[in-house]
Order: C-alpha cells, then sequence, then structure tokens
DNA sequence: CTGAAAGCGCTAACAG
DNA sequence: CTGTTAGCGCTTTCAG
C-alpha cells in the first residue's frame, strides 16, 4: 500500500514550513494567495488526504453528530434523518448513526460509543424501554449537547422538540366521536413513551369530554408493526363488544388493522371508523384513505439538526429553549367520514 | 469544562505506566488480572473515556465504515441500512451516512469526505446522474475496500451486491402478457442506473418473447415519487390508445398510479393490470394489493456489511467474489391477477 | 506573511 | 507481567 502523504510532504516539496502548509490548506487568511495556489496544487500533486484524526485530536473536536434512534426502517425516522444528514452536511459536519433496536440497554451501549468518538452532540429519540437518564448525564456533564426529538424524557428541562401529542390524540378522538363512534378502541405502542401515554392521555380526555365511558377492553398494547395490525383486527373481532371506532397511534398499523377488518366483511368507515397517527404513504393509499395526524418529521429533523449546529457554533445556545413544539394537524379522510 | 482524563491520569494514580493502563483497558493478556481489575476500577472512579481519535491516529484504523446513498428515505433503502447497523455495530464498527440526494456532485463531495474520515470501507448505492468511479478509485488506490449494492455501475469487476434486475423484469411482463394484456406500459426511472435499464430491457425481451410490439409511447420515464405516480395516470388517461397493463419500477409509484385510475372509474386489474417492484408496503396495503417483485433489501444490507467486514478481518476477500446476486422473486397479488 | 516547537492521547516495539 | 520510548499527523501559540 503506498505511504500515505502528509503535510510534510508537502513541505519539504515546496520548502517551506509544515504549519505553513497545514494554513494554507484551511485557506488561513494570514498567507500569501499565491503561497496557497502552490500548496494546493502540490497537495492534489501529490495525492495527499487531510487526516481528520490527527486533526480531531489536536483540535479536540470532531466536527462530528451522533443520532440514535430506534430503528431506521420507519418512514418518520429515515424522513427526519434525511434532513438532519442534509442541514449537517451543508454546515461541515458528519453524522453517525446508530439504532437502539427499541432496546434500552443497546441504547445505552450507543451512547457510549458516541460518547467515546467525542461527536459534538447528540440527537436523540428514545427506545421502547429507556428508563434512565444516567447514559445521557455524561454528555451534560462534559458540556457536549443533547437534544432529544419525538421520543422524548417526560418533564424536565431537558432540550427536546415534539409535537402536542396529548392535543393530537385528543382531535382525533374527538373527531371519532362527532362522527357518531360511541365506542372507541385505542391501540397503542408501549406505555412507558412519552408519545404513546400522551396520546392515550389525549384520547381518555377526549372521551371523557364526549361523556364517553372509557373500559380497559378499549386499550390494546402492541408494537404497532404491521403484523401488529392484523393481530389486533383478530382480537377485535373476537370481542364480545366491538369498537365503532379505532384509534391507532401510528399509520402502517392502522392500514394494516383496517385491511384485516374490511377483509372479513366490516365496512370502514360506517362499521368502524378507523384513525391513524403520522401522515405515512400508506395513510394516503390505504383504501379507503386513512385518516391521520400529519407529522412534520422532515421539519422535525431539520429543527433538531439546526437547532444542535446553532448552538455548537455559538449563535444561539440549547439552553435558552427547552422545549420547541411542532405544529401538527389533524387530517380528515375516508376512513373515519361518515356520511350524514 | 471539566478536564478530560487521561491514562496518564489514571496511571499517575496508580503509580503503574501509561502503557499497562492501555493494555489493562483493552483487556490485553499479558496483563495480570488484578491490575486489570484496579485500572477498570480507578478509570470508571475518575470518569475516564478512551479518546478514539487518538488511538485511530495511532492505529491507523478507525473501525468506522462509511456508507453512500441516494437518500435515505426510502423503504428499501433505511431497511437496508438497519440491517448494515446492526451488523457493523455487532462486529464493533461504526457507520457514517450520508445521502448523495441522487446527485452525482453530491456523491462526489461525500466519497472525498469519507475518504478523509478514513473508514475503513465504503458501501455504495450510486446516485441517479453518477456516471463516473473516479471518486471511487481514490479508495481503490489505497487499499480501502468498496461495495456496491443495489444501483452499482455495469459490468466490470467491481464488488456488488444485486439481485437480477433483467430477469425480473422478464417475470413481471411475461406474467402481465399470461394475464391477457396486450399494451403494457413501462413506468421507470433513470435509464443510466442498472436497476431501470436492466429491468427495461428486460421487459422489452419478455415483450418481444410474447410477441407483442412495443413503441416509445409504452415507455415513462419519472423519478418514481409518490407524486409521479399520480402524474403518470393523467398521462396515460390522455394517451389516445391506453395500455391495458402497467409495469411501474417501484411500489410506491404504482400505488398512487393506481390509486388515481382507480379514482377515474378505470378498473384494476381488468382494465388495466398493475404491478410494482420493491414488496414496500403499501403493496401490501393498496387495494387490490399489488403485484411486486419481492426486494430483499435487509438479506442485501446484511450482505454487504458482513462481505465488507470479512473482507476487513482478513477472513474473506472482496477480490473473490466479485459479485452477488440475490434471490428475489415475483409476488402474484390480486391488481394483475384477472379473474379466468 | 512564515517558521520553530510543543503536544493532543494513545499504542506497540523493544527491553527487561 | 510491566515500563521506556518514540511517534501517529496535525494545529497553534509565539516569535520573528
Amino acid at each position: 500500500m503506498a505511504k500515505e502523504i502528509t503535510i510534510y510532504d508537502i513541505a519539504k516539496e515546496l520548502s517551506v514550513s509544515a504549519a505553513t502548509v497545514s494554513r494554507a490548506l484551511q485557506d488561513h487568511r494570514a498567507i500569501n494567495a499565491n503561497t496557497k495556489r502552490r500548496v494546493i496544487t502540490k497537495a492534489e500533486e501529490m495525492g495527499y488526504r487531510s487526516n481528520q484524526f490527527a486533526s480531531n485530536l489536536r483540535r479536540r473536536k470532531t466536527n462530528t453528530l451522533g443520532v440514535i434512534v430506534p430503528r431506521l426502517n420507519s418512514h418518520f425516522v429515515s424522513t427526519a434523518l434525511a434532513a438532519m444528514e442534509k442541514i449537517a452536511s451543508d454546515a461541515g459536519y458528519n453524522i453517525i448513526i446508530s439504532q437502539s433496536m427499541e432496546s434500552g440497554a443497546k441504547e445505552i451501549m450507543n451512547a457510549k460509543t458516541m460518547f467515546e468518538n467525542r461527536v459534538d452532540g447528540l440527537i436523540v429519540s428514545l427506545a421502547y424501554d429507556t428508563d434512565s437518564f444516567e447514559h445521557f448525564e455524561k454528555f451534560a456533564g462534559k458540556g457536549i449537547p443533547v437534544i432529544f426529538f419525538d421520543r422524548v424524557f417526560d418533564g424536565g428541562d431537558i432540550a427536546s422538540i415534539v409535537i402536542d401529542n396529548f392535543r393530537n390524540a385528543c382531535d382525533i378522538t374527538k373527531h371519532l366521536a362527532e362522527q357518531g363512534c360511541r365506542r372507541i378502541m385505542h391501540i397503542t405502542g408501549n406505555l412507558k413513551r412519552n408519545v404513546y401515554s400522551e396520546r392515550f392521555n389525549g384520547y381518555k380526555q377526549a372521551l371523557a369530554e364526549a361523556g364517553l365511558p372509557w373500559t380497559n377492553d378499549l386499550l390494546l398494547e402492541t408494537d404497532l408493526s404491521e403484523k401488529a395490525g392484523a393481530d389486533a383486527a383478530e382480537k377485535i373481532m373476537a370481542m364480545p363488544q366491538k369498537p365503532d371506532g379505532i384509534f391507532v397511534a401510528n399509520d402502517i398499523c392502522a392500514a394494516t388493522c383496517m385491511h384485516v377488518l374490511q377483509q372479513n366483511g366490516f365496512l370502514i368507515p360506517n362499521d368502524m371508523a378507523v384513525a391513524g397517527f403520522n401522515n405515512d404513504p400508506v395513510s394516503r393509499i390505504a383504501e379507503p384513505n386513512i385518516t391521520t395526524i400529519n407529522y412534520p418529521a422532515h421539519q422535525m429533523g431539520e429543527l433538531a439538526a439546526t437547532y444542535m449546529i446553532n448552538h455548537l457554533t455559538g449563535a444561539a445556545s440549547i439552553h435558552t429553549t427547552n422545549k420547541i413544539i411542532l405544529k401538527s394537524e389533524l387530517l380528515i379522510r375516508a376512513s373515519s367520514l361518515r356520511k350524514k
């Protein structure tokens, strides 16, 4: 393997010092334009590539953001990540990504790796069963900013970007009630997580406001996967007293659930009205189209990254704003709209 | 900000050398078990975190894989990435990800960053308009392995993981012909890319075999987005001579196209039979379910990462196997299945 | 505008 | 089993 060219090699060739080469390469203003040109040309010619490690080591800064997400392969997550990557990359930051696979234990390991790789900042959406903040405290201790998005810790004054899950769930449930639903079921994820507990609370609140009773059998806790939707449909069909409205905490699960119900002869929305959450592409393709909440995944990713980078460059501190609530809205579609 | 603890600090506290600390921390076998314990305990106690840069600099190795994809937010890509991340992470590798946004120019910049960050290996799926190999040649020059997946360069002896796009397209088209379609249209992406050109060729081959003529107006080149599907439907409805079968190169585009056609009164599959590609969740949720090709995204990601890591650890060379073709298969569903 | 020199924190020969 | 030593390649005062 060919020897790596260093700034010293370039310096020697040009009979200047390594310091000059280093400065020229960074376009330092105190370097003669002509010298710069010579250095850059020579570097190219010799096949030089800068060594980020040496630079990072020396500068004590990595220009890298760490991102930990529950899983990569969800429409919401990958959309948010795509936006973050774009912002970060435009600002000269790299992104290292890892997935907790919904496991708190894995998340702790991920955080450790990010810590040792000295990310300049960390952006996180929590795993299903994370219940300790400890593994993120280390970052705070070293002055490394941590921002949470979507799945965040309840309360506290931790920087986070969310939507108003409570209100959205309230709106959806209220809408179902207005469509004449009297037994509205809620299918959701792990209630430990803010996003699901808040939606559950919003749902209950709306039921109460509509004067509808809530009973245990109206709640189904699942992993919200495609398969969970089908399973949920089976359970619903086995219920002695069936629901006439179903509010599912994500679209993909809502779609499969609805699909199985339809295959078994139930009419949507008349026998059962269905609503999801996220505005995933499937909600627009399922027939009937699924009523949902427009979740600004792209904006959320964009904002998390922008916010982080502004903090890192000193343009604005993360500590002055603790919680950002993005606008999200109810999209009423055919799956819940009953003819009057 | 608190001072960073280094192995020297630990060494001093314990009255041993830094080398011993370094070794103990790596669980080097030539270190007394007792010493190890003391070092590890002390490190924890002092809040030590290893500095990967210093280590990388010294070892000339980063334990990082670079991945460049066209975009993160596609079901195929995020599924493949999720699988890669898992394999890499289990093997102690980090992953840094960047997206070319379908632009060859951006891809070149991404490659440069990966190069300077000294990734140990690079995994790539090409942008729409990449047509030069140059930016990857640098890697080969330094002995850094590069593996392509899905969107690869045509021919050559470059390590790549693909499916048999030609045959799959052939199968799909043949199936449509067997269902009685006589004017089969093909909606695809940029024909510069292997995946689309091969599908196009397979499609034409099957037409020829079925004795069906092909004319220019049966091909529609788009960006295969959700919106492109709707636009395509409009174009189809404006065609003087409409197709009776449509083979779309991805499911999401097929789904929206089909949806708009249905809204305008066309019956699927009887007026027009529809087929997609990828086995995206939407293909299973659209009504009727969409005939498609089961694309092993997960396996592909898994294989790319495994293959890369085996090469890096010396377990198997990338140079002995050039091209891996994964099994993929036609899934016939209601969108193309006509009653006899 | 340029150079000399020191050191970021870690690892790996080599020598005991 | 442990210590000594010499860098990895770069940046950045400080001094011209």
